[in-house]
Order: C-alpha cells, then structure tokens, then sequence
RNA sequence: GCGCGAGUGGCGGAAUCGGUAGACGCGAAGGUUUUAGGUGCCUUUGCCCUUGGGCGUGGGGGUUCGAGUCCCCCCUCGCGCACCA
C-alpha cells in the first residue's frame, strides 16, 4: 500500500495551502503558517479528512464480509466474532442534518471502530427512513414531486454523513422507497396476510395450512357446517378474517386535518395526530389492521430478554397492558325480551357482590337493545331519580341526548375531572349472576369501547370511580373487602377478608382476596357464567393510510375482497402521478371521509390481471402502508441487500443476528437511536420480526437485542422584549445576562430549530475545525443518554487536545515526525497503560466521555514531559484516539511509517503489571476529616502506617492534646484517627 | 394523581465497591510569543478568612470512624402514564 500523505510530496508543501489557506487575506495568519506551516489547522483538518474519506470509500475500507452470498468472503471472517451495530436510520428532511442528529451515528461509529480494533467483524452502515407524511408534506409545500425532493434529501443527507468519517459498509445502504426495498417490503407483508394464528402452536402458519386443515375435517367450520359444503365465496370469508393481515370494519382514529387515519400508537393522550398535532376522532371505517394483539403475551415476555433501558421496557408493557381477571356474564333481557348477556371484564371477580350497577360504553352495540321505551320503577319501587334519566321523558330520549353530549366531548374536555362522571340510566336491569339481585345498567363515557369488553360491573365499594359514579347517582356501596379498622377513604382496594359475600349459590366470606379470586373464578366456570382470562391494552395495528407516499399493498379486489398478488408481480410500484396531494379537511370536520389519492389513478386502479383462472379485472388497493412500514425489517435487509431471491439469506441472517451468536433473543448487537419511538417502530418491529420467525424465515427470536437511547442535543434560543427570535449565534453574554446587538435578550432553553433560529450545523462546525473535532466534541460532552446543551464556543477544546496530540507526534517546523523508537520511561509506560485499561473500559460500556477525558490526561502528561514521545507511546495513543477522531489517527498512524489503515490495527492491552502501582498516596483523616497525606509502600502493613499515620504533623496538629480512641486502618489507602 | 429519573464550581460534567469531592473541557485572571488583535504556549482558578483553618454535592434529619454515594421526610426540574375496570 502506497500513497498517504505524508513524505516529500506532503500536501501542506503543495500550492494548495496557499491556495485556500484560512490565511488568505491575513497577513498575521500568513506569517504564523509560514513560521508553523505543519500546525494541525481547521485548513490541514480539511484536508486530512478529504484524504482519508476518499482511501477509505476507494479501498472499501468498512465493506463486512457475510458467510454467505454476493458479499461473501469467509476467509475475511475468519475467527472474528461478529459484532452488528446499528443506529435508527434517519428520515432525511429537506432542513438537513443538525448538531443533534448525528450524535448516535458518531457513538456507533466510536464503537464500531474500537471494535474493529479488538478484532471484531464489525457491520456498520446507514439507510434511510424515506417514505410518509413529513416527505410528502414538504413536497406538497415546495410543489415538487416527492421523489425527486426525498432523493435530493438524501443525496444532503449521505453527503453531510460522509462528511463526519462515518465507516459505513456502503454498499449495505439503502432506502426505504427504493423498489428493489420496498419489493420486500411487500413480500413479508404477503407472508403476513398469508398467516394466522394458531394459539394451539402460539405462533403464525402459513394460511395454507389453515385451509388444509378445513379441509381434512380436522378443524372445525365456525358453525360447524362441511367445509365442502361451503360456497367459495364463504370459505374465502373464513380464511380472510383469520389472516394476520385483514381488512375490517372498526372504529378507528380519523384525522381529517392529516386527510389519514392513524394507529393508536400514534395518537397522543391529548387524543391528536403525533404528527402534525391535528384533532383526532373515532369512526367506523373499514381498514387493514394487523393482528398485533396476537402477539400481546410475547410481545411482553420477551422484553425479559432484551437488554433494553428499563424506562423503555415499562412504556412497553404499559403500552401492551396486561391484566389478568376474568370475564362475567350478567343475564339481562333485552327490549325485544330476548334474553341476553352483558359480559364484562374485572380484576376483581372476588368483588362481584358488591356490584350494584353496571356501566356501558356509550358505543357498546347492547346499548340499543336495552334502552327501553318507558322509565321503569326505581329499585325502591319510587320514581327514578332525576340523574339517572338526565331529565328526559323516556329512556330512549336520555340515551340519545347522552351520546349526542358525549360524542362532542374531546378527550381533554373529559378528563377535566375525574371525580366528576356523567352516564344516564338505560332502563333495564340486570341479574347479578351469583346473588340473582337486579342491578340497574347505565351508561356512561367513564367506561371505554376499547378495553375489555366495553362494559364493567361496577362495584363501588372497592373502586374509586365507581364509588364516585355511586355517590353522585345514589346508589348503594356494599363492601365486599374488610378494611383495616384505621382505614379512612373512600374505595378500598387493598387486601382483607372478603365480607358480604355470600349466597345460597357461593359464598367467599373469610377468604383473602387472592383465594377469593382463585374461588369465584372456579364457582364462575364451573356454572358457566364467566371464566379466567387475560385482558390486554394492545389493540391490533390499524395498518393503511390514506397517503400517497408509501408503499401500495400488494394487493387487488374483487367483488368479495382482497386477494394476494402473486410473488412473481413484485413490487407493485408507486404509481408516477401528478396529482399526489392528500385530500385534506378542516381539522375540527368530523364529518368527512377519507380519500386515497391512488385512488384518483383510475388507469393504476383498474386492471386486468391472470392470477390463474384467466385474464379477470380488479382493483388494486388504493391506500399505501404507513410510514413504519419500511423501519420494520430494515436490520435485515443491510445483511443481504443486493438478494434478489429471498429478502435475506438465512445463513447470513443467522451468521449476524442468530441466539448462538447473540443470546437467547439473537439480533442486532447493538442499536442507538431516541425514546421517542418506544412504542412505535420499536413495537412494530418487534411484531414483524417475531412473524418472520414464526414463518422460519429469520432464527432470532428479537431484531435489536440491545439498545441504547442516546440523549437530545439542546440549545439554547433568545428572544427580544417583543418576543422575537434572535440569531443565537450573534447573542453576547453580559455581566447581567445575554446581548444581541447591544439590546438584552431573554435566554431559553430546549430543541434546535430553523424558527428558533439557534441551529448550529456540523457542516458549520466542520468548516471551522474539522470533522474530528466534532466528533470528539460530541463524544465528550457529557454520558451519551443524557440531553445536554450545544455550545459552540466550547468546541476550541477538542480542537485544541487534537492540536497538541499533533505537535507531540508531529514537528510543526519540519513536518517530520519527533517520535523516538527508545524505551518509555516507567512513568510515562504506567499511564499509557493506565489509558489503555481505562479507555477500554470505558468504551465497552458506551461511556466515551470519560474516555475522552483519560486521553487528554495522558496526552498532557506527554506535552509536560517535554522531550521526544517515545513510538511505544505513540501508538497507543494514535489507535485509541482513532475511534473518536479517525481521520488524524490515520494521518499520523501513517506517518509513524504503518501502510495499512488504523482500522484493523490490533488495540494492545494494558499490561496489568504496569497498572499496579508500588507506592500509593495514603489519605490521613482525623474525625474523618482530611489532614494529611503519605506516600507509602502499597504492602505497608497496618502497623506500621498507624505509626506513621500517628506520627504525621498534620494528624498532631488536628489532635492536639486529645488521646486517640480508635484508629481505623484501611492499608494502604487511608486511615481515620478517631480522637476521644 | 401514579410511576421512573435527576439536582455537584460561573458553565458542560467526573468521582465504577461507603474512603482524597470537583478528573477532563469551556469560561475567567495573570504571564509569554507577536507591530497588534487572534492563534499557540505557561501558570492560577469551589467559596470564605490567610502559611494553617472554616464551609461546601437542592433543603432538613438519621446510620457510620467516615456519606455526593445508604435510610427517612421535604423542595425543584425532566420524562412516561393518566377514568385500562
């Protein structure tokens, strides 16, 4: 290997120094570039950086071998263990990159390559997240279509991200919208529709054998009718609401400011669109959905396995919301006189006697069939008091005007108090199913469609909100738990002795509430009106959007439903059309439909297709996926990107990702990226990959088996006295407080941004010091989960550290490299080695801060010596420098004569003989305060370092005349005289 | 309201096991190189009295020979969840 850039035909020697000198036009500058033409300079930086960023991309430096396929290079590998390192792949905007973006794409960078250095085979790339709302929004903004301005995005994007020295497989790369992606994208979506559950196996199968199974008889019809006796048209309906991807008819979250429909996960509390902040509303619309619930239990047990941060775990499980109970028939009558059941779901079955009255949703479909059309007599056989009818002459009145109320409320307006709940009571009574009491059934919005059955007993006496509900509405309150004699509040939830429990049918009275559970849940099934069950939060992911830019399903129409395209027709491609705007509404216009712009392309939608049985016409689906789609498998695709045949060969999947390799869940080593996504990509993800595994298609349980949130990069944003954003950067801090123009200024703090006029750009930061610089400014700010604000001026000390690393290795005069090839002296050989201990320690477990800081020191101790830095110091240095600051590890790496990059050099380890230290300094406390220091021998014994200790004037003067009482002896660190 | 996390110099932060509080950096002060500014280099830099002390990790209490670290109470900030039956 040839041609780095040191030697006789040295860069800075060339015209080009001159040429674009920071000095051109400053003659102070010019005179100190010719006093020190060889200072590491912002300019020389530059230079550097563009020099290495070019070998690297030509020689291929970051390429990974795979086992397997077109990228295969087995005898690369090696005995390497593997290591895959991933960060969320950012979704490239037209405001670029700012200081903030990159902060974990620096971390996995500094990772990836210490682990190169500790003889890994590392994988390490980037893609991009580039089909869905903010893309299309902008290009609706700027008139463009959005494929030329998301591909110019990127184009930004890859630029800026070269621009820092990333070491990124390149040919792994890839985009979300790409067709040769997203035809993949479409295929597991297939495998997906192409699958149900099967709880007997807990896990997906092909429908196939769903079918095979209606076949054969062995599965039962659901109503038990032949299989061959059954139309095509009903067998299609059987299979089509089994699949893992359906369509049906729920209500679901409709944003008519976004013109989509959203899932739940991306609706906040506030009940808004988490994109855009629009409102929000409940429809009834027939959608895809996947069947994500099915997935609920797993989805929660796994997370054991995952060495994720804790909060990001809990926000899960919160999110999927397990709770066990069991499910209760209550026997009512209907206004037809039908006899029917309202089920509902408790916790508390044990409390089931105390249920005074029953609650339903406002939307539960029984409501209807038990609004009577006359008041019937309060249970006193008195009239009904005027809050349970809401004033209204009939049921059917109070019901109507109750929904007509509740339907308009937002989701803050009903949560402005909780204590205080509204319902009206339908009319009807229903049969407490252990004591065969009549118990009135109401309505009311504090109970919700979407979690358990829609329907509660409510059961006053130990919960508060229905102890709310019964004290606004008199109704009775029965305690069905013996509180504590001290207990003073209201409901009470706690355990104790079930009281007032008893029937001539069952009885609880005396069991704690454990057993009362474990007995009411037995009595319960064995007369057949409830059961034990689970109950989860997790409802199924509402999957199609009413978008332009995303992937088209594969998938087209008949009169009866969806039917798959076949493989061979992949990829369904988006479709170039003009008009690719979203129909949007009035944020607040609850009132309109959704459209799919695809829609609009009639000669897309209409087509003609043999898909076996002959040239028939369909419709293509009209509404694209959501923007998570892409995010779901991406990890999978950077390990075999270029497969035409498969999304990714099992070998390579299993090489980089597999639990023989990775633990028990397998996948990705590591991955980085924000919180925000908790309970997005990252659930969704998991799903996805979990199906996949269910199918055979990858062998890890788990995509990301460790994952690390990086903090935010904050700053700082100042306005005028009118309110007015001020440039950040021309702000000038004061004795009192913050100047812009000579005017005082309001500071602020929190996110980057255009509006906030406060972005600092790393284009910006590279310009004026280079992209080590801002490397290693990043990495030592502070732990890397923390948030933390910019400061620009601050930068000058990474930049200064690099400088002076420079100038112990390199003649500023001469160019010629000072380092000697004789031996360190022992003390310099202790804290290189004292470095290498630490640094490692430090990077293996992500804290670079301190790494950084244990450099420096070393570095300094060089500069202090103030002779010739020895090569067996040198070097060291320049590899642990190079994770951090990769571009000038390479220049003087190969300046001190190596031909081979930095990257694959093996990282010595510290001799621990050269870490143990002979004398230590003794810390000498009096009353625990510190008096005094010895330098002792670390085998002192405690004897005699009592007596020097005692000995010492620093203890006699602390004692003075007062006797010692104790002396406790922690050889050889510290000693505490305790005086009398 | 419930749950989680965090409060350390002028600022970002360090202290991995209960044992020297403030590593490292910014800023600031003084010196030096330079015609000058800037850059680079050297020194100092928690606060308060002065050769040695006193006080200091949000506040108050406790355990301990010894507490930033452990326990109890309180305050502030950040994050998450929020009628989930």
């Amino acid at each position: 290997m040839t041609s780095t850039i040191n030697g006789d035909e040295d860069f800075l020697m060339s015209d080009t120094t001159t040429e674009h000198g920071a000095a051109a036009g400053d003659p102070g500058a010019d005179q100190q570039a010719e006093r020190v033409p060889y200072r590491y300079t912002a300019q020389m930086a530059g230079e550097i950086e563009a020099f290495w960023q070019d070998r690297w991309e030509k020689e291929g430096t970051f390429e990974a071998p795979n086992p397997a396929g077109p990228m295969a290079e087995p005898e690369k590998i090696g005995d390497r263990p593997k290591l895959y390192v991933m960060d969320m792949f950012p979704y490239p905007s037209g405001a670029g990159l700012h200081v903030g973006h990159p902060l974990g794409y620096v971390a996995t960078d500094c990772y990836a390559r210490y682990k190169w250095m500790t003889g890994h085979n590392v994988l390490h790339t980037m893609g991009f997240d580039a089909f869905g709302l903010p893309a299309e929004q902008y290009a609706v903004q700027t008139g463009q279509h959005p494929r030329s301005t998301t591909e110019r995005n990127i184009e930004g994007y890859r630029a800026q991200l070269r621009r820092l020295g990333l070491a990124y497989d390149r040919r792994r790369s890839i985009a979300t919208i790409d067709p040769a992606y997203y035809r993949w994208t479409q295929w597991i979506f297939l495998q997906i529709f192409n699958s149900w559950y099967d709880q007997d196996q807990d896990k997906a199968r092909p429908i196939g054998e769903l079918i095979a199974e209606y076949e054969s008889g062995r599965r039962p019809t659901p109503d038990g009718q032949a299989w061959s006796d059954l139309s095509e048209v009903e067998r299609r309906s059987i299979i089509d609401s089994q699949r893992l991807a359906y369509m049906s008819e729920q209500p679901v979250n409709w944003s008519p400011g976004l013109g989509t429909v959203l899932s739940n996960e991306e609706v906040t509390a506030e009940g808004r669109s988490e994109r855009g902040n629009f409102p929000v509303f409940k429809r009834n619309l027939t959608q895809w959905m996947m069947r994500m619930t099915a997935y609920a239990e797993r989805l929660l047990d796994d997370l054991d396995l995952l060495d994720w941060p804790e909060p990001i775990k809990l926000m899960q499980r919160n999110w999927i919301g397990r709770s066990e109970g069991a499910r209760i028939d209550f026997p009512v009558s209907t206004v037809d006189g039908e006899q029917q059941a309202i089920t509902v779901f408790t916790t508390r079955p044990d409390t089931v006697f105390g249920a005074t009255y029953m609650v339903l949703a406002p939307e539960h479909p029984l409501v209807d069939r038990l609004t009577r059309l006359q008041w019937p007599a309060a249970p006193d056989g008195g009239p009904l008091p005027v809050a349970w009818t809401g004033g209204q002459p009939t049921p059917a009145e109070a019901v109507a005007e109750y929904r007509r109320q509740t339907e308009t409320k937002s989701d803050v307006e009903r949560q402005v108090d909780l204590k205080e709940k509204t319902g009206v009571f339908v009319g009807s009574y229903a049969t407490n199913p252990v004591n065969d009491e009549k118990i009135p059934v109401f309505v009311a919005d504090y109970v919700l469609m979407g979690y358990g059955t829609g329907a509660i007993m409510a059961v006053p006496g130990q919960d508060q909100r229905d102890w709310d509900f019964a004290e606004q509405y008199g109704l009775p309150i029965i305690r069905t738990v013996q509180p504590p004699e001290d207990f003073d509040g209201e409901a009470y939830l706690g355990d104790g002795l079930a009281i007032n429990s008893s029937s001539e049918k069952v009885s609880l009275d005396g069991l704690d509430v454990a057993d009362a559970i474990r007995a009411i849940i037995a009595w319960l099934e064995a007369n057949s009106v409830g059961q034990g069950m689970v109950t989860y939060r997790l409802r199924d992911w509402l999957f199609s959007r009413q978008r332009y830019w995303g992937e088209p399903f594969p998938i087209v129409h008949d009169e009866h439903g969806p039917i798959a395209v076949p493989e061979s027709m992949l990829p369904v491609e988006l479709p170039d059309v003009d008009d690719y705007s979203p129909k949007l509404y009035d944020p607040n216009d609850k009132d309109s439909q959704p459209e799919a712009p695809l829609a609009r392309a009639t000669d897309w939608v209409e087509v003609t297709l043999d898909l076996g049985d002959g040239p028939k016409h369909y419709q293509r689906e009209a509404n694209v996926m959501p923007n998570w789609a892409g995010s779901c498998w991406y990890e999978l695709r950077y390990l075999d990107p270029t497969n035409g045949e498969l999304f990714c060969d099992p070998e390579v999947e299993r090489y980089w990702m597999g639990p023989e390799w990775s633990g028990d869940s397998g996948g990705v080593d590591l991955y980085v990226g924000g919180a925000e996504h908790a309970v997005l990509h990252l659930l969704y993800a998991r799903f996805w990959h979990k199906i996949l595994y269910d199918l055979g298609y990858v062998s890890s349980k788990e995509p990301f088996r460790r994952l690390f949130n990086q903090g935010m990069i904050q700053a700082y944003a100042f306005t005028d006295n009118r309110g007015a954003y001020v440039p950040a950067a021309e702000v000038e801090e004061t004795d009192s407080g913050w100047e812009w123009h000579g005017q005082p200024v309001n500071r602020q703090y929190g996110r980057m941004g255009k509006s906030l006029k406060n972005v600092v750009t790393p284009d910006e930061v590279c310009a004026q010091y280079g992209a080590d610089t801002f490397r290693l400014y990043e990495m030592s700010m502070g732990p890397l989960d923390q948030g933390r604000p910019w400061e620009t001026r601050a930068v000058v000390g990474s930049f200064r550290f690099l400088q002076r690393v420079w100038r112990n290795i390199v003649d500023e005069v001469t160019g010629a490299t000072t380092v000697v090839d004789t031996p360190a002296d022992e003390e310099t050989r202790k804290a290189v080695h004292r470095a290498i201990d630490g640094v490692r320690n430090d990077m293996e477990a992500l804290r670079f801060n301190t790494a950084i800081a244990k450099l420096i020191e070393l570095n300094n101790h060089l500069t202090k010596r103030d002779a010739p830095v020895p090569r067996e110091v040198a070097e060291p240095l320049v590899q642990l420098l190079s994770p951090f600051a990769p571009h000038i590890a390479e220049e003087l790496w190969s300046r001190l004569g190596h031909a081979e990059t930095v990257t694959f050099s093996s990282l010595p380890e510290a001799d621990p003989a050269l870490l143990a230290e002979e004398t230590v300094v003794c810390v000498v406390q009096v009353a625990g305060k510190l008096r005094d220091r010895l330098e002792v021998p670390v085998s002192i014994s405690e004897d005699e370092l009592r007596e020097r200790a005692l000995a010492s004037p620093g203890v006699r003067r602390a004692l003075g005349d007062r006797a010692v009482r104790t002396v406790v002896i922690r050889a050889p660190r510290l000693v505490n005289v305790v005086p009398a």
